[in-house]
DNA sequence: CGCCCTTACGTCCAGCGTAAATATA
DNA sequence: TATATTTACGCTGGACGTAAGGGCG
């Protein structure tokens, strides 16, 4: 018998009605159906009749609809039950840079601080290539990253393996980070001879697999490498260079939300989609601190 | 979370081990590793701290460890709850002639009724082909019966395809039932010739395996077809025949246990060897006041 | 080395989703 | 037919057993 099945329970009573109770548990309703009929099997008697009009608790369903409720008033004082109670430990969150922002940007991931004070939460910046070595070196832990189309199945099944659940957040295109101090900055779209007159600053790894291809038509008489976001951020502010960045992910940049610097797409041109994703333990065991933080990420960059 | 994690909980706390724990709970040791463990993880804090000398709970897990019993107390009342509560239900039981007795004949299975004044036993007695076919009709009940070593392997695959376990409960052997007034009753042990003067008697229904092929045996200018033990037994009793009998499983018929028949074996001469098993639904959802029954049966009937 | 606990791995069952069936007004 | 529940079935993950691994006296 689990302790799911007392709460499931307990929302059929309330609700009268199991499709309804299915919704709010957000289980469909067969399942709903074969779970209440397992308690009842367990249990041995028979707790609610049904009807085409709903449920109602026998005699003997109302008692064990109070017990339940008293059991479930009980362990959802438990730190991490999946009450409100006193969810505790730490939760680690490795994230690429461009995403970074989006994350922090967002006051209700600072909720989840407030209304779990006794969670700790680390985020560490990672560049890609890093990302899924991060993840299995910390287990469990979470990271947000981004995946061209094509290395799509390569990642999810590498994932599988670890023991992680790959889940899409949203789809996100490559465009030109570029200070609004040159004038290129005025037009609406890019020429692909503009670009030439453009350094293109990347990142010192060199599995930049994004920038590196594109290297070509820039301005290729610079090389700018550089390791942190901010370095390159600040090129791009000072007009020494652009950069390649995800569109959406970016827009929390504190260069592009105070109009120093803008993203810009060149005409007839398409730099890389990429899908974000999130990665986190498969595992249902995984503690309910870490999943509060997944829904909270999932929530917030989902249809970004 | 399942309330048996609770259990185990409280238990490797009273223990203060987690082998002596595990020993109490009828589980491995690993296992129960695992379920405190994954335990832990969901509550997100340790509960025990582990040592080569046991171990021992933490302040948190002592809180954890009252809730839990609390819990315990709570769900123990209802009705088939693992507690010795109020369990009820209808159960039913089929079991061959020869076996028959020997589950009535035992105290401790009355003692089950005693113990759970609610639980309604119903004992069917049936002709061993028709054992499965009652079984599947009346899902969920139990049923005992024997098979030819050389039926096992299609009796538990058939079994299995109806969601039913199979387990072996001992070997028996057939034996010739005789009159003790009879004069051939004297002796140590019967030989083959001694068989061409007993009339044979066995059961009416077409499908009596066990008999049939060893009708040549006996002396064949009588023909007995009989449908029940009783009249069986009387023909025996009044020295009119024989019959072949499991011996363990009819050692506490009536008529044996009086000396008034006794069972023999035949020199250089084997009659078939069998294996009783017991038959019940392979759920773990299934009525615990059925798996009450189950494990007093097994208990009862196991190595017999 | 022995005791106690953990890790690794294979097997089997339970939980849940999808789709289809059933019941009642 | 519309609404509510049940049944059927496939997939995945969890529970437990067996066997092997590690730490501490």
């Amino acid at each position: 018998m689990r302790l799911q099945q007392l709460e499931y329970f307990v929302e059929v009573v309330r609700c009268k009605s199991m499709s309804q109770a299915a919704k709010n548990l957000f289980i469909t309703q067969p399942a709903l159906s074969v779970a209440i009929k397992d308690f009842e099997k367990t249990i041995g008697v028979q707790l609610i009749k049904r009807s085409n009009k709903g449920v109602v608790p026998t005699t003997l369903g109302k008692q064990i609809f109070n017990d339940s409720q008293e059991i479930i008033n009980i362990y959802k004082g438990w730190p991490n039950a999946s009450g409100s109670g006193d969810i505790c430990g730490d939760v680690y969150i490795f994230a690429i840079p461009s995403i970074c922002n989006s994350i922090l940007f967002n006051e209700s991931f600072f909720n989840l601080k407030k209304m779990y004070p006794k969670l700790n939460i680390f985020l560490d910046q990672v560049r890609p290539h890093e990302l899924l070595s991060h993840i299995i070196k910390n287990y469990p832990s979470i990271g947000i990253g981004y995946y061209l189309p094509s290395e799509r199945e390569s990642l999810f099944s590498q994932a599988k393996m670890y023991g992680l659940k790959t889940e899409l957040l949203f789809k996100d295109e490559f465009n030109i980070l570029i200070s609004n101090k040159n004038p290129l900055a005025q037009k609406d779209k890019l020429s692909l001879s503009d670009l030439k007159k453009l350094p293109l600053s990347y990142y010192s790894d060199t599995n930049d697999n994004i920038s590196l291809p594109y290297q070509m038509y820039f301005d290729d008489s610079f090389r700018f490498r550089l390791n942190s976001k901010e370095n390159i951020m600040e090129l791009i502010v000072h007009n020494k260079a652009v950069a390649l960045y995800p569109e959406k992910a970016s827009r929390y940049e504190y260069c592009i939300r105070s109009n120093l610097v803008r993203p810009m797409s060149v005409e007839n041109f398409r730099f890389p989609q990429v899908e974000f994703f999130i990665l986190y333990p498969a595992k249902k065991t995984s503690s309910i601190g870490l999943m509060k933080v997944v829904d909270n990420i999932k929530e917030n960059l989902s249809d970004f």
